[in-house]
DNA sequence: TTGTACGCGTTATCAA
DNA sequence: TTGATAACGCGTACAA
């Protein structure tokens, strides 16, 4: 049995397909009792209209992508379930494409070629806008640039590009790094290690307001994301942050430089979230970021290109920070 | 400037539409001259063929979706990263569809909503086939049956449906219970706790094997998610052991569990990865599923689905465990 | 080697 | 209230 058509459908009920047409999505021109009939029949031969066909007529699929480089930091795959969620409230269907093309700058032309050929697809009519988390260990310039000659609506989140003009939504990273920094701080920590090194404009950003804060209060601070040889281990105290993006960078570091800091009381800052115990810090402190404004606003922003709405807010919208944690064990040392 | 098609090409070239059609997709039967030119033209004119056109004139899509309740657990988002590598080794494209509708059982009904028109959507043209991540703590029958009828391509990877007579590729949970089981008897474990409760076939058959395992070695096990209030301690011997399906439960119980837990020795066996340290468990045994291996198997036979070849394979194909790993701290505690 | 003509399944604009 | 017809942009037999 092969797929049901409106065709199939007007043949049966000996009425034109343009009346098929008008049933099936209520249209009021149309007599109740023939709508009854078409619809039944509908239901009957289990008709499903051809989305392709209703986009390609329409002009518009009623489609969202998110392009990013993968799902692996919870930011990414939280921004993703709201954005989903807005995005349908505004019928709208969000879809998650992986390009898998941001391994610290280690790119397999493989990869390279996959995301390419999304950004071509995006511009072929398969999607009507794109929100974009751009690469955070590469600059994406190069791959972006034609979609946005092109007009294709694209909004950027969490991280951008300074280079396009394509509006972003972001974290107001400043006051967060600078909040973050200062909670280690007032935790006790007299030294201090950054570990953001990424080359993006959001590891820059959190990088100056982290030093920044930990200058106001004092604290020697260093940004690196391994120890250099020359290192001279009398900077760090015994008490000492160590910040980052994430649990991944703050949690490799302290393994590798396990020896360094055995000893030491450690207090990690990182962005988000923390896995599973602070050990071996004393406690954690965590800068959870508002994924589900930043994902409200980016779905709103890109649906207002889409449709052809001006809003009229600036380029770079900035959500602050939605709470800070600190985690401790919930063990006492044996 | 509005969108250039064939058509205007053509008009440009002095030649037919059909013309230019053939010398975008490099057919042979077209004077390399005049090939060329129209290449040249489509070039300097930033043409992009219209892929809701394409598909809907060639009656598929060549995209291929990933249907998921979330991306929080580590073997969702691998899955799909390397389904996506996979299909597009194969010159298809796929997406991840979030429905967010899994969790714990507490539906809301606007979630509910978004997983039934997604499934609505795959049935009406915009994918050629779907790999399907069942609901872990709901039954999916209801939801899915009427896309099998149909005769949908689908694919259920990691969890399934027994009702459903659709493909399954997933882990030989029986062997990988059992032997993580095994792996924490020989690390010292006298006692067990076992925390498979999710109402599905995976959970189940961990949990058969798993305390099979245990009771090969004389340990006594439950298998619960939480304390009853007539629980005997004295169940517990000064070394237990922990296993679970993933490192949020476990670690979530053993919280909660604190004071019970406090003083004993724990091993804690989880599938896929415990991230940060292993803290409050002296060592953390690891049964690494092999994504990569699911999701390529899942990809070829969704395939050989749409594409009407038969695959001799059984109905619920099996693949080995990957790896176990043993983590311990790296850190002397102080 | 190129052009003609029709089909894909819908929607929209007329006219009846 | 309904029907005829032309888009939508592309693929493809078939004819030239």
């Amino acid at each position: 049995m092969a797929k049901i058509t409106l065709h199939d459908i007007a043949k049966i009920c000996g009425v034109d397909i343009s009346t098929v047409s008008r049933a099936m999505r209520a249209d009021p021109r149309v007599k109740a009792a023939t709508r009854k009939r078409i619809k039944e029949t509908a239901d009957r031969l289990n008709y499903r209209p051809n989305l392709l066909a209703r986009n390609l007529a329409g002009g518009k699929s009623r489609t969202l992508w998110v392009i990013m480089p993968s799902l692996d930091a919870s930011t990414d795959y939280r921004i993703v379930r709201h954005a989903s969620h807005h995005a349908n409230e505004q019928d709208y269907s969000l879809f998650a494409a992986l390009h898998d093309c941001d391994n610290f700058g280690q790119l397999e032309g493989h990869s390279e070629a996959h995301y390419e050929q999304m950004l071509e697809q995006a511009a072929q009519g398969l999607t009507d806008g794109a929100i974009i988390l751009p690469r955070r260990h590469v600059n994406d310039v190069y791959m972006l640039d034609e979609l946005t000659r092109q007009n294709f609506p694209m909004v950027f989140v969490d991280n951008f590009i300074e280079e396009l003009p394509v509006p972003v939504v972001t974290t107001e990273n400043r006051k967060a790094a600078q909040e973050l920094a200062q909670r280690c701080a007032d935790a006790g920590a007299t030294s201090a290690i950054c570990l953001f090194r990424e080359p993006n404009p959001v590891a820059r950003t959190r990088k100056d307001f982290a030093q920044q804060a930990f200058q106001k209060n004092n604290i020697p601070s260093i940004n690196l994301m391994e120890i250099p040889a020359h290192w001279n281990p009398d900077h760090l105290t015994d008490t000492v942050a160590i910040v980052g993006s994430s649990q991944f960078y703050v949690h490799h570091f302290a393994v590798q430089q396990a020896e360094l800091l055995q000893g030491r009381r450690l207090i990690f800052g990182v962005f988000d979230e923390w896995t599973g115990e602070p050990s071996p810090a004393e406690k954690v402190i965590i800068a959870i970021q508002d994924c589900e404004a930043i994902a409200d606003r980016a779905v709103e922003r890109l649906i207002d290109i889409i449709e052809d709405r001006p809003s009229g807010k600036p380029r770079i919208e900035m959500v602050p920070i939605k709470e800070f944690k600190c985690l401790s064990s919930s063990f006492v040392p044996t």
